[in-house]
DNA sequence: CAGTGGCACGGGCTATC
DNA sequence: ATAACGATAGCCCGTGCCACTG
């Protein structure tokens, strides 16, 4: 415990002129009494605060330090002389004033001499004591300090994982009962090896507890008619499949029998996915055979030494994901699940922005260079903490979270229900485990799919050819291309939707569910598609099926052309992560006759889905697909209460509203991608309005609800002619000032809409339509809101 | 009625899966 | 290098409005 800067204890009670006395017994508290360079002082000599009126020149400064270093002496502590390093060379001083200047500090340009002073410099800053005590601060404490100190390892570094109770028993009887029920009393070869290598695996790595709670946290939301969405390479796991935590099948495609005992694979069936068989009935008993089977390797979740440490990813409704995250305390205990937290640093906007402001308020400089250098020396400086989107992090029950990392409240809010780590979770991944407890939008709206239909997702036919119609060309949405704008009816498909996606789909032209899971990889990740497969394609050097759709198709096409497992795992992983080919895996590529474009696309590729995942989320979106080809209502209704809970009633009963909103956004974002910002929140909007103008277009009666006033408006107008609506509560609406003015409007209070927006102050713009108002801006959210 | 504290909302930016 | 990965969310700040206070 050191005594710290002029802002410590010690130097403030000195600035107080505290007696020797008092000043010794305050020291007692300490370890070693720190001595600082006097230019670190030199701001109180032109200080206004009264604390340092007394402080009128250097030698005064030195004064303090030579008063500490007797009293120091006199009190058996031994003196050691810091610089209070703020910044590591005089010049980064700089840094300091620009991040500073960006705080909205004045005066930010006055930096004391804070920097890492040399062995040299520290002896120089304390001549004035005499050379012999000069060398004794800067170099003989300092080194006795250190060497007083024993060797500490502050974070374990031995994996950590959670024990549950049973684990292994509840995992392999789990699996066990779930394989002979759905692949019979006796288990094919292939699936048997596939369990054993599995088994041996997650056993091998105490992976069994993650297992078995994440099929808990399934069963609960389950249990509470919450459907979960798979997601993540955990789709790699049989025995993940077959525990519930991922609905994506890894076996190759096959067929198998409900009825009886019957399981076929028929081999070979390299291009399609089990979805694609032909169907077909069971030989022994007749019934129809049930298909499935991605084929997936297991190792692209764990890996083929056990050195990767693998994580669980589950889809919860946005809903119900506070809810999971409570059952998941409660399981293991308050002191054991932590929210992982989230460092933001100042990255390449707010560093622009400050180094804008610093040379503006600053400097006179116009220099480019100038300012990219003041920005790239305050990039990634952290700024503040929040929480990971939905990460839980697992410490076991004979461990502290304190052995890790610190906590905090998200934000300093003091009520929140959990606390998040302060350092975020890739500091102590190779120790604890994380969940991952995402919410999503898409089980949210299957349910409400559900709730309006009456029809589970999970028996939606997934081979039904209207459905996948709608990749191919409008027919099965009874629109046409002039009418729609475009040839595919994918939007307000998951994933499917953007244009970036539409237009991939309609060139790589899918004609099986194999090919959507290629597209879904495809469509997913810088250079993937883009400068990469599309060009492969269209040059006619690749198909469809030969391109890099996913880090699978890495992984297998590198075993089966010779290199070594680990090889070729480890370049799918490099691959994944974007960071192109090490010189050594292009010479091993090389060696094994790897084609060059095929080299040259895995270093162009700076994200990759696996395909599990890309399995997962067709599955889902092939089920909100099928709604939207055979029960259009409900798929439009249940797509706009969830994600336009915004718009105004007038707004929605207006196709004119629609594509006027339209136009007006394309103008907004156009001028926030050329400022370069980075925000949104208007692109999600347009998309919502490209599926609302579908929705006209196919015929859907989409409309507000009765509104059902809680009470009167309150609507009166002020002595100055201004008329203010305040907020009123409409059930079902939530607040909106929205329908009393258009009330006012309809009973020609205003001369013109210029009039009423200036009368309003309503901060939207509003637009005279054929059937009323539109209102163009968001209205406050609200809970349960039903619009239809 | 001026002053003020607090809240809601929109917008900007960042993190993460 | 060529426009394009999609989705979800948190935190902070400025602004405007409102209720409360004295
Ligand atoms: N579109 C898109 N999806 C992503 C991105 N990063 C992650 N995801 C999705 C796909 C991943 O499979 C899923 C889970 O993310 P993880 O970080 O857990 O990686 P993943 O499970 O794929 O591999 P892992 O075995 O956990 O290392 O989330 C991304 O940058 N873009
Ligand atoms: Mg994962
Ligand atoms: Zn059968």
């Amino acid at each position: 415990m050191g005594t710290a800067c002029e802002q410590g204890e010690i130097f403030q009670r000195i600035l107080r002129g505290e007696s020797d006395g008092d000043l010794r017994s305050s020291m007692k508290f300490y370890d070693f009494i720190e001595l600082q360079p006097v230019d670190n002082n030199k701001f109180m000599l032109c200080a206004s605060e009264d604390k340092y009126a007394a402080v009128s020149c250097r030698e005064d400064l030195k004064n303090f330090n030579r008063r500490l270093y007797e009293l120091a002496v006199k009190s058996g502590k031994p003196v050691v002389g810091t610089s209070d390093a703020h910044f590591l060379d005089p010049e980064d001083a700089r840094f300091r004033a620009v991040l500073q200047a960006g705080q909205k500090f004045v005066d930010a340009n006055d930096q004391p001499p804070i920097y890492l002073r040399t062995t040299d410099e520290m002896i120089m800053e304390f001549d004035y004591l005499g050379e012999d005590r000069a060398i004794q601060i800067a170099v003989e404490n300092p080194r006795l300090l250190a060497s007083s100190c024993e060797n500490v390892r502050p974070v374990p570094d031995e994996f950590c994982p959670p024990s549950v109770e049973n684990a292994r028993e509840i995992f392999e009887n789990t699996i066990a009962t779930r394989a002979h029920q759905l692949y019979g009393e006796k288990l094919p070869d292939l699936v048997a090896e596939r369990l054993k290598k599995e088994q041996q695996a997650i056993l091998g790595n105490h992976f069994e507890s993650l297992y078995v709670i994440s099929a808990r946290l399934v069963e609960k939301s389950l249990g509470d008619d919450y459907l979960v969405g798979s997601r993540g390479s955990v789709g790699s796991s049989f025995a993940a499949y077959l525990m519930g935590i991922t609905e994506v099948n890894p076996l190759p495609p096959h067929y198998r029998c409900e009825q009886c005992d019957y399981v076929e694979f028929p081999g070979d069936s390299g291009n399609i996915v089990g979805i694609d068989l032909e169907q077909k009935d069971c030989p022994d008993c007749g019934s129809s055979l049930e298909q499935d089977g991605f084929d997936i390797p297991f190792e692209v979740f764990c890996g083929f030494d056990g050195t990767k440490i693998p994580d669980i990813d589950l889809n919860f409704s946005g809903e119900y994901q506070q809810e999971i995250f409570h059952y998941l305390k409660n399981f293991f205990g308050e002191g054991n699940i932590f929210r992982a937290g989230t460092i933001t640093t100042i990255s390449d906007r707010t560093a622009a922005g400050f180094a804008n402001k610093y040379i503006e308020e600053y400097s006179n400089t116009s220099s480019w260079a100038e300012k990219e250098r003041l920005k790239s020396g305050i990039e990634g400086v952290k700024q503040n903490t929040s929480q990971h989107p939905g990460g839980m992090i697992v410490v076991p029950e004979n461990r502290s979270i304190y052995q890790f990392t610190p906590i905090n409240y998200p934000a300093n809010d003091r009520d929140s229900s959990f606390l998040t780590t302060h350092f975020d979770y890739h500091s102590m991944e190779d120790q604890l485990v994380k969940l991952d407890i995402l919410g999503h939008e898409n089980p949210t709206q299957l349910r409400h799919l559900k709730q309006l239909t009456g029809i589970d997702p999970v028996t939606i036919p997934l081979d039904d050819p209207q459905t996948l119609q709608i990749f191919t060309d409008l027919s099965s949405l009874n629109l046409t291309e002039e009418e729609l704008g475009m040839k595919v009816g994918v939007l307000g498909v998951p994933e499917f939707g953007t244009i970036f996606v539409r237009d991939l789909v309609t060139e790589a032209a899918p004609t099986s569910f194999a090919d959507l899971v290629r597209i879904s990889g495809l469509s997913h990740g810088e250079n993937v598609w883009n400068n990469n497969a599309r060009d492969l394609i269209k040059q006619g050097r690749a198909d469809l099926t030969s391109v890099i759709t996913c880090r699978d198709d890495i992984m297998n096409y590198l075993i089966k052309n010779g290199l070594p497992e680990n090889i070729a795992f480890q370049i799918m992983e490099d691959v994944r992560k974007g960071k192109g080919l090490k010189p050594e895996y292009i010479q091993k590529m090389q060696a094994c006759r790897v084609p060059a474009w095929y080299i040259k696309s895995c270093d162009k590729i700076k994200y990759l889905f696996p395909k599990a995942h890309a399995a997962a989320y067709v599955l889902m979106a092939f089920r909100i697909a099928y709604f939207k080809v055979h029960h259009p209502t409900a798929f439009y209704a249940s797509y706009l209460s969830l994600k336009a809970d915004h718009l105004s009633a007038a707004y929605i009963c207006s196709l004119s509203a629609i594509e006027e909103r339209m136009e007006q956004l394309q103008g907004i974002i156009e001028q926030k991608r050329r400022e370069g910002k980075t925000e949104k929140r208007d692109e999600k909007e347009y998309g919502i309005m490209e599926v609302l103008r579908e929705g006209y277009l196919r015929g859907i009666s989409v409309r507000p609800p009765r509104v059902s006033k809680s009470g009167p408006f309150r609507f009166r107008v002020e002595s100055e002619q201004l008329i203010r609506a305040p907020y009123v509560t409409i059930e079902g609406l939530g607040n909106t000032v929205a329908e009393g003015i258009e009330k006012a409007f309809k009973e020609k209070r205003f001369t013109s809409i210029e009039d009423l927006q200036n009368r309003t102050q309503v901060n939207s713009t509003v637009t005279e339509t054929a059937d009323g108002l539109g209102f163009f801006e968001a209205l406050p959210p609200t809970e349960n809101r039903q619009l239809f």
